[in-house]
DNA sequence: TCAAAAGTGTTTCATTTACACCCATGG
DNA sequence: CCATGGGTGTAAATGAAACACTTTTGA
């Protein structure tokens, strides 16, 4: 029962994006090192001795990916024996959230590539990556239920439909135009604009809209019932 | 940058137990060791080598308070530098449910006192464990609310009021008898016996119930909406 | 025969769902 | 002037909330 062990602790993120055009995905990184040289992976690695795990995502995400992250919570950890060929090795697993408009992905010295992949279309993963993957849409299937989002994934101004698509993108079934725009209404976390969508693909330009922030964290605070 | 650290890992568990009379209870062990010593503390411990988590903390449970585990998830993992005096400890701590009067509580060589306290009137405990008990407490008040419970914590039969005295005290708010029968029925997760109460304190007898398994853990699954 | 809790049903109110028509713009 | 998507409203159905009376037991 000798309480030190050979164990090592890295952290892993589950980042998600968004576009209305190109729906959700996910940001991936190739590998430089061994094992799984070449493959497709979460950004993430070793935690430093010193630093909150907090701390050790974020410094992960910029220095792999040149992501600053909006938004971050602890998703789960993964602690199985073997999920790591080199020995004892726990990944606890974050998810986050940006809007991977404001900025490049810029793959480091630590990457060889980062890469959006759509979560619909995903590589061959190294490690257990696929299921920690899983693992975090499902957080995002069932957060969408329970509390607002879109806040850290859309654009500052946008249209109701780019809201409304990311719901129905997440949810993976259709939503009614007219009652969703009932239920963000009656919730009140959005604020109208005088300004409007500049060059629609088709039809009247729709008026832009942005998030009420005081209303919008009040209700991720007490939570919400979306049920469309 | 060496990824080799001096981190050690261990594992804490937060068992709720519920009676009808008493509401709802945390297991506590009082610790035989330092730092601490005979403070109050969640049960858990160091992993081992080759063990995984879960096995772990199941492990603990069953020297350290001499409890069976029903039903055991992840809850959260706690990493912040300075949790621990005697250096860089991580702990990840689950999310137990038990019926208590199913066995009896042993303290062990491990524990020198094992006892259950009501959430309402907790002890100072050892290390951060009053935040991981915060934590689980808001898990379980949340969990209530998209899933069915109960099954874990009550006796094979009981009544209905069993239940609803259960929801009430989570949820720690009055609910309306009629109503949440009604409620329960259409869920369809409760199927009535033949058999009545024994000797009630007071007042008609009530019919006795048990959990419909296999429709349980459907809308365990699938998630229910409990708004009363 | 009284108090205490269980069993059963109805009315009211709010929310959700389904659906139709008009408006603004680009080609 | 037509195709395309945006903006607004209303009727019907569903589900939640409030509430009253009867039944069974022990004391």
């Amino acid at each position: 029962m000798g309480p030190r062990q050979d164990i090592r602790l890295c952290v892993d993120a589950v980042v998600f994006g968004y576009t209305a055009e190109k729906s959700i995905s996910v940001l991936l990184i190739k590998r430089t090192i061994d094992p799984f040289i070449h493959d497709w992976a979460l950004p993430g690695g070793f935690v430093l001795n010193g630093e909150t795990l907090e701390d050790a995502v974020t410094r992960e995400l910029l220095t792999e990916a040149g992501v600053h992250i909006n938004y971050l919570e602890q998703l789960y950890t993964f602690g199985r024996p073997e999920r790591d060929p080199r020995g004892r090795i726990i990944s606890i697993a974050y998810f986050g959230l940006v809007n991977p408009t404001n900025f490049k992905l810029a793959a480091s010295s630590d990457a060889e590539d980062a890469r959006w992949f759509d979560i619909k279309n995903l590589p061959a993963l190294a490690f257990d990556h696929s299921e920690i993957v899983n693992t975090a849409v499902k957080r995002l299937r069932n957060k969408i239920r329970y509390e607002p989002i879109g806040f850290e994934l859309l654009d500052k101004k946008f249209p109701i439909s780019d809201l409304e698509k990311l719901y129905e993108t997440v949810l993976d079934r259709p939503i009614d135009r007219r009652n969703f725009q009932k239920k963000m209404n009656h919730f009140g976390i959005l604020m109208g604009h005088n300004e409007k969508q500049k060059h629609p693909s088709a039809g009247r330009p729709a008026k832009l809209y942005s998030f009420n922030e005081e209303r919008y964290f009040q209700l991720k605070q007490e939570g919400i019932m979306f049920e469309i």
